[in-house]
DNA sequence: TAGGCCATCTGGTCCT
DNA sequence: AGGACCAGATGGCCTA
């Protein structure tokens, strides 16, 4: 497909500069298609070899390009697994837009969620720290995630709530909020029904945390608006039935 | 059948 | 110079 299509739909339009090589060949060709006009035997052996080369170069560029369009898709798949909606093969995986929003409202809502976690820290032990139950307080080197560290001595998402010797930044509300939903046009849809967690996505990576404040109900789902899903709504629909 | 989504090709630009 | 990145164009597939 991919030498017919080069043929029949761009090939006669190249004008590109990527490289010298490939402008010098592309005119070539162009003034060939242009008239048509048989050469002689030295131009004709020319002619074919920067067709030949013409064509590699470009396949080859195509290739990059298609094989970085295949990794950018690898990523958005891996995205999505970890996104917190139904996973199977009879549900319609999301659009990468609708993955897109989808992410940004979710990060949005663990953003609160974690502000909520340590509001509620701040008010339960009031700034004892020594009487932490973690063990002892330090920094657990930022992105580290809980159970990697072996010595477990804060839990990651305490992180900031800890090393805050103020309760008026803990207790400052939930400023992600408010920006939950997205103004994202393609936000417009009616709001949905809580979205289902994913098979796949448990809290914590799977590895329920023996801490007491692990224990505390996680906050209300909050409803993530969704956009250009209503494909995929009313599959679930299907789906739940 | 229209519209949404996607894959692919392509030319241009920027970076190393 | 070569590769990465980006945006536009195009065509196919699927769904309402």
């Amino acid at each position: 497909m991919d030498s017919i299509y080069l043929r029949d739909h761009h090939l006669n339009s190249v004008s590109s500069t990527q490289n010298e090589l490939l402008q010098k060949m592309t005119n070539e060709h162009l003034s060939r298609n242009g008239d048509r006009t048989p050469g002689g035997s030295k131009y004709k052996l020319k002619k074919q070899v920067t067709e030949q080369e013409v064509q590699q170069l470009r396949l080859k560029i195509n290739g990059r390009e298609r094989k970085r369009m295949h990794d950018l898709n690898l990523a958005m798949d891996g995205l999505r697994e970890v996104m917190p909606y139904a996973h199977g093969p009879s549900v319609r995986k999301l659009s990468k837009i609708a993955t897109l929003l989808l992410a940004r409202n979710y990060i949005l809502m663990l953003t609160s969620s974690l502000d909520e976690m340590k509001r509620l820290v701040g008010e339960i032990y009031g700034g004892h720290h020594s009487a932490f139950h973690c063990g002892s307080v330090g920094h657990s080197g930022g992105h580290a995630g809980h159970g990697v560290n072996p010595t477990h001595q804060v839990h990651p998402l305490l992180g900031g709530a800890l090393s805050s010797t103020t309760s008026s930044t803990l207790s400052s509300g939930l400023p992600g909020l408010t920006s939950i939903r997205a103004p994202h046009p393609l936000l417009k849809t009616a709001p949905t029904p809580p979205l289902p967690l994913g098979s796949g996505f448990q809290h914590w990576a799977g590895l329920p945390c023996p801490c007491t404040i692990c224990q505390v109900p996680p906050p209300p789902h909050i409803p993530i608006t969704s956009a250009g899903l209503t494909r995929l709504s009313s599959e679930n629909k299907d789906v739940m039935k």
